[in-house]
DNA sequence: GTTACTGCAAACTTTTTGCACGACA
DNA sequence: TGTCGTGCAAAAAGTTTGCAGTAAC
């Protein structure tokens, strides 16, 4: 949620126009899809979303966010985040970054590092592929996970 | 299967000792999964790996190869690879190492670099929690993938 | 007015669990 | 021999799909 509010504007903003340009429908339920999506920083998996808009949009169904998220997908505007056990978790920052993993709690956070971007693929992965991009996981414990521990001892 | 005879022999024996070390019975079930998963490097799901065992325990069930491998995973003998959606992977190589994911076909090969071992967290991190280790990812497209491409235009 | 989208229901895939029998230490 | 592990079956969790009605353009 510490999205801040321009960037969710401009998010919700980007996601609109790029269905409408691709010839999709900006139905109701996509556009609370994407509001929801977009205010978020918590990687959300789709259960989550749905819980959230369904305050909304009570007549939602769990298929259709389902759905609206394989759309974006798709289409590049939002991303899946494959980076713990369990359902799919989407990501609407798709500017180029890199994640906290908490490996207790499987909290993910962004982490923008310009130290981190520099990082290249070393010469030897050319025989694996072309590398199209460089992520880093900083997997770890959590300041909420280690307060719980600490609590409970 | 790239992964060399001696290797696979180390991590078998240390897979063995350690549950037993564990207090945790050696069953032929449970040998014969370890066996398949230290011999693999391409980070098979449960799925694959209880159809290779079954070749040789013909009688193995499929929640006996979960249960091996969560009991595996709990003890940090093998490691849960979450890099792409869909079935959890496993991978025996418990070492420090990066990753090569393919983001068409979910192929995923290990990466051994100096350079990307020598990748620290930024100190902004610490915000969010302790960090135990720094795993980069590689994203991008397979040699075969590429090569399929190609054969199909 | 078309056509794409939605909601419902059902199917499918992946993973977990309860229980009684069998096997390891 | 006692206990842990296995296989079977069923359930739970996560995801996808077919179809008929509804709403966007």
């Amino acid at each position: 949620m510490a999205v801040p509010a321009r960037e969710v504007r401009r998010r919700v903003d980007v996601l609109s126009r790029a269905l409408r340009e691709s010839g999709l429908r900006l139905t109701h339920q996509r556009l609370e899809v994407v509001r929801e999506v977009a205010r978020s920083d918590e990687h959300p998996d789709v259960e989550t979303i749905y819980r959230a808009v369904r305050e909304r949009v009570p007549t939602i169904s769990l298929d259709t966010v389902y759905r609206t998220l394989a759309t974006l997908a798709g289409l590049g505007l939002v991303r899946r985040v494959a980076a713990t056990p369990g359902p799919t978790r989407y990501d609407a920052n798709t500017a180029h970054h890199h994640h906290f993993v908490c490996t207790r709690c499987g909290l993910i956070r962004d982490v923008d590092d310009r130290g981190l971007d520099a990082v290249r693929a070393p010469r030897s992965a050319a025989s694996l592929g072309s590398v199209e991009s460089v992520e880093v996981q900083l997997r770890g414990i959590c300041v909420d996970c280690h307060k719980k521990e600490r609590d409970h001892d």
